[in-house]
DNA sequence: CTCTTGATAAAGCATCTGCTTGAGTAATCC
DNA sequence: GGATTACTCAAGCAGATGCTTTATCAAGAG
């Protein structure tokens, strides 16, 4: 049986990638682990506002940070990434399941026995 | 190379995904088509709030909707669920990758020629 | 101890979102 | 024609979101 995903995890995962300095983040965090401040260097916003991306990042459980001097470097956590890929697959699967069927249906009533 | 997928069809698409009640619509479109009285039945909302949830998922391109008689029956168009799951999956790609080669480092450390 | 660096916390604001109510429309029924 | 069905359109509102500015804090550097 298919892992049964928490909707509120699902809720909080989809508006987290909804925004594009967010999957930004989370595409450079996969190439390497970065503090706070390289990861807002690039943006046109405040540091602030950065770091409160992260935040929601964090509560989302994509991303964590940790300590050091006093930075915060921050890494991807990827098995959460797992919860919206396995929701996305299985409304996927659900449909080509449905498409499946009608083929074969179509292809019964083509088949010979048109009354 | 990999299929580049434009950021604002990412943020709609993500948007709509982050909401359970247009979830839940996209989840009963994979099982069959219906019409926008019949999805909105189970939901403690007006019939005006799930139809704008529909065109939401329309406009981002997961849902289309058509004319039969007075009813417009929905019906989902998978492929556009593609692009957010390929998004996903190629920063899982790059996140294992680098996981390869920090393992491949630790062992060559770990092998023999520690000076 | 003071100054700087790298960050978080809090408050304010414009805009967006999810929902409502009320009105309008196209197709069907009588 | 008028009433009914299945919706869409439009306005309004409360709450969320993305950003800002100001203030604060914790860890070195001098």
């Amino acid at each position: 049986m298919a892992v049964t995903i928490d909707d509120e995890r699902l809720d909080a995962m989809f508006a987290a990638l909804a925004d594009r300095t967010r999957r930004d983040i989370v595409a450079r965090l996969s190439e390497r682990e970065a503090t706070v401040g390289e990861l807002a260097a690039p943006y046109a916003m405040t540091l602030q506002a950065v770091s409160q991306h992260i935040g929601v990042l964090e509560r989302c459980g994509l991303v964590s940070r940790s300590r050091h001097r006093q930075t915060r470097p921050c890494r991807l956590e990827p098995q959460a990434l797992e919860a919206a890929v396995s929701w996305i697959e299985e409304s996927r699967r659900a449909w080509a399941e449905r498409m499946d069927r009608l083929e074969a249906r179509l292809a019964r009533l083509q088949d010979g026995q048109q009354r």
